[in-house]
DNA sequence: GAGCACTGC
């Protein structure tokens, strides 16, 4: 081993790591027995309480028009261990998302034999099932349901929660469709069916396919919108439940709300539990009294805010009640309920995972991952590939090139190493080489940004390399800046990461920073409404009818001053009239799937007309995707790919030349992946373009703002004027004017901003800019950059008040 | 001269 690497977590000789291994208990007896089992219990039948899977009977007889499909079969097989699945790969948005057309009558459906191959499968993986964790709670859970309606649960990795809790709950009494009377607002009665539905929310869609894909299978049903069992169990994200809740605020399709991952705190999911707390505590009105059962899970144990937050809204239902009936007794049993809202904890099912800190603090992450890096490969058996966790493209890339080079001068006699990159930005090829197996006698050390601790799964990973930190997205909002910058994590983000260590087998997890610093360490992620540009919750919430936002109960609150900042935001787009009611403007904004800004900006360009407004749409689909340009590694791909993108490049900026750059790939009808891979444009970032301009089309000719008839290869020339005038529309807050030492100012605020090194206009002196982000990372940046005229933005500024 | 991760009909 060179000398240089030797010796980060104490000398070879002090800390022998062989002893280490050894110390970790092997599983594979353990593993060959539970297979064995297995294998004869399959010819057995079940015992257990569960009844195994049937035919689900549709509720419904009569045809039923199926709400919008989830799932499609475009996930991988899943590896399945455990009955658990453990596969979960990154798909290119258009991949993931659900196409309505590819599934409107499956031919397998009328076809008996098929319905018994699912029933059989079904029996198979009912064996599975019955081993994980949470099987035997099953009883527990249901009664916990039948007598309150809230119930929060802790399940660790592993425990089967996702995948089980709509199969314990879909047969209860309280799940089947109520005919029930709702009174109308005008006071009418109408008769309407309530429940029958499961709903599982996921933070992202490839997880809700996935479990969808699973649980289908495990009920031994067809899959998709015309599924029987899609009437009854739907995984969703929050995002689109929210989505849902614009056209449907009681949930009335709903008897039960799963809202998985809540640790993950993202804002949607904070919206969601705070609707449904006033849906659980509320008079339900809107459901004809009917209760809607919500269940919370989440895989780290903080339950104790969760707990308080649904008591507080029963209690101040009680209160109300007795305010009303002044003490009377369906009160008092309202008041049992407060004291019940309860927590059940499942364990999970993961390997043991030894964790050894840096003794010393460390100041190069990257250094001392390089080092561990060769410490684990020199003396840990095979196999055992390794997972680094790093903060970015720049730090994966600079690993990357460090370990390639001291490989080279490895002892020949040692197993082959295999570097694999992993980010987001990276080409969808290059992301697949992490999931296939290292060949012979080689280790792979995948090199990750936080990718890897959530949303992808590696296989075969038994070490993880942890360097505490991580980019966190900041929005201050009295500057409208977003920061990007490397934080610390928290305590459950290295647990987490440390569980990607013991998901095969028994793994090690070593941090590159001192047990001291583990435990000065936050507990939990900071919630992201705390941390982004609230302009689009505040538009949804009232677009759903939360006028007093203050009120809105919040499972952590924001700040008054980034509340504030958000509804000014909606007031100077005119999304919210003068009273902070929402506007015709901001209701129309709000069923865009964009943020208010750009919602604003579609609504401006169709003003100026069809092909204005068509244009816009190309540019808009661009700006809410991930970067649709590529960085190319080499000198000589970049020279390459300069000259190819130069016919798309445009003097006026960043807006046109992605125009430029949607026209061309749209036009390409040979073969769109070779012609972005010679552009260096990310195909898959063009399909989420092409999907979200399809989407915004369709949404515009409904609302009849481009005529019907309108055709793909309409192209009249565009109107670079009309267009970023429209962007004004939105933008006119995001400008900045040349000033005389040669940089740039904001118009508003007069804070310096530079032109991003990936803008065609950098380097470039124009009179002012409008932009599309206001970015600090290394320096405060402007991205997505276009020319405009300072007489514009005055009268976009004046426009806007 | 530079790009954490997600999401929305």
């Amino acid at each position: 081993m060179p000398e240089r690497l030797k010796t980060y977590f104490g000398d070879a000789e002090n800390e022998p790591a062989q002893q280490v291994s050894k110390a970790v208990p092997d599983p594979a007896p353990e593993e060959a027995g539970r297979k064995k089992k297995r294998s004869k219990r399959k010819r057995d039948q079940p015992a257990d309480e569960e009844q195994p899977p049937r035919n689900h009977e549709p509720i419904h007889k009569e045809p039923v028009k199926a709400p919008s499909p989830v799932v499609e079969k475009v996930v991988p097989e899943p590896a399945e261990r455990n009955g658990e699945i453990v596969q979960q790969q990154t798909l290119s948005k258009s991949q993931q998302k659900p196409k309505s057309t590819y599934q409107s009558k499956p031919k397998t459906l009328d076809s008996k034999t098929n319905f018994s191959s699912l029933r059989e499968k079904a029996n198979n993986l009912y064996e599975q099932r019955k081993k994980l964790p949470i099987f035997g709670h099953a009883d527990e859970i249901r009664q916990k349901l039948r007598d309150q309606d809230v119930m929060l649960l802790v399940g660790e990795t592993g425990s089967g929660k996702s995948t089980q809790i709509p199969q314990f709950l879909v047969n209860e009494f309280w799940c089947r469709p109520t005919d029930t009377k709702i009174t109308k607002k005008d006071g009418s009665e109408k008769l309407v069916k309530v429940g029958g539905c499961i709903a599982i929310t996921q933070p992202r869609r490839v997880a809700a396919i996935t479990l969808a894909r699973r649980v289908a299978e495990e009920m031994g049903t067809p899959l998709g919108s015309s599924s029987p069992a899609i009437l009854r169990v739907k995984f969703l994200t929050e995002g689109m439940l929210l989505q849902e809740m614009l056209h449907d605020p009681w949930l009335t399709k709903y008897s039960a709300i799963v809202v998985d991952e809540v640790h993950e705190r993202g804002v949607n999911v904070d919206l969601v539990t705070g609707f449904l707390r006033n849906l659980v505590s509320g008079n339900k009105e809107g459901r004809g009294g009917v209760p809607l059962k919500v269940v919370v899970m989440s895989a780290t144990a903080d339950m104790e805010s969760l707990q308080g937050f649904f008591q507080e809204g029963f209690k101040l239902e009680v209160e109300e009640q007795k305010r009303i009936q002044n003490g009377s007794a369906k009160a008092e049993k309202e008041d049992e309920k407060v004291k019940d809202i309860s927590v059940c904890h499942i364990k999970g099912r993961q390997f043991p995972v030894k964790t050894i800190y840096s003794p010393e603090p460390v100041h190069d992450f990257v250094d001392a991952a390089l080092k561990v890096i060769f410490q684990i490969h020199y003396k840990e058996p095979m196999p055992g590939d390794i997972l680094v966790f790093l903060t970015g493209q720049e730090t994966v890339e600079a690993l990357e090139h460090l370990v390639n080079e001291y490989a080279i001068g490895m002892d020949p006699g040692l197993p082959k190493i295999l570097v694999l990159p992993l980010f987001a930005a990276l080409p969808q090829a290059a992301q697949q080489r992490v999931f296939m197996p290292a060949p012979p006698r080689t280790r792979k050390i995948v090199l990750s940004t936080n990718i890897a601790e959530t949303s992808v799964t590696v296989s075969g990973v038994r070490f993880v390399v942890d360097c505490g930190k991580a980019k966190v997205k900041q929005f201050r909002s009295r500057l409208g800046l977003d920061s990007l910058l490397v934080k610390p994590i928290s305590k459950s983000a290295a647990i987490q990461r440390k569980g990607r260590a013991g998901r095969e087998a028994a793994g090690q997890c070593f941090r590159l920073y001192t047990e001291k610093d583990y435990l000065t360490l936050d507990e939990t992620n900071t919630p992201e409404i705390l941390r982004c540009d609230l302009s689009q919750a505040l538009l949804n919430m009232k677009a759903r009818g939360v006028d007093d936002i203050v009120r809105f109960p919040f499972l952590t609150r924001p700040p008054r001053e980034t509340l504030e900042k958000a509804l000014l935001q909606l007031l100077n787009i005119q999304a919210l009239d003068d009273t902070g009611s929402i506007s015709k403007i901001g209701q129309h904004i709000a069923k865009l799937p964009l943020t208010p800004t750009l919602g604003r900006v579609l609504l401006a360009a169709a003003e100026h007309g069809g092909d204005c407004l068509t244009d816009v749409i190309d540019i808009i689909s661009c700006l809410s995707v991930e970067n649709i340009f590529l960085n190319a590694n080499s000198e000589e791909k970049k020279e390459a790919a300069e000259t190819a993108r130069r016919d798309l490049y445009r003097r006026e900026g960043d807006h046109l030349t992605m125009l430029a750059t949607v026209r061309a790939y749209a036009a390409e009808n040979a073969d769109r992946k070779a012609w972005a891979e010679r552009h260096l444009v990310s195909h898959r970032a063009m399909q989420s373009v092409m999907d979200v301009r399809k989407q915004l089309r369709t949404q515009c000719r409904q609302a009849k703002m481009l005529p019907a008839d309108q055709r793909n290869d309409h192209f009249p020339d565009p109107s670079p004027i009309l267009i970023l005038q429209s962007f004004l529309g939105g933008f006119a807050t995001n400008t900045a004017r040349l000033v005389p030492d040669g940089s740039y100012r904001t118009v508003v605020g007069n804070q310096t901003v530079a032109i991003h090194p990936s803008s065609v206009l950098f380097g470039k002196k124009v009179e002012a800019i409008m932009y599309n982000e206001f970015v600090f990372t290394n320096r405060t940046y402007a991205r997505g950059v276009s020319a405009v005229q300072m007489d514009w933005v005055g009268e976009a500024l004046a426009a806007s008040g």
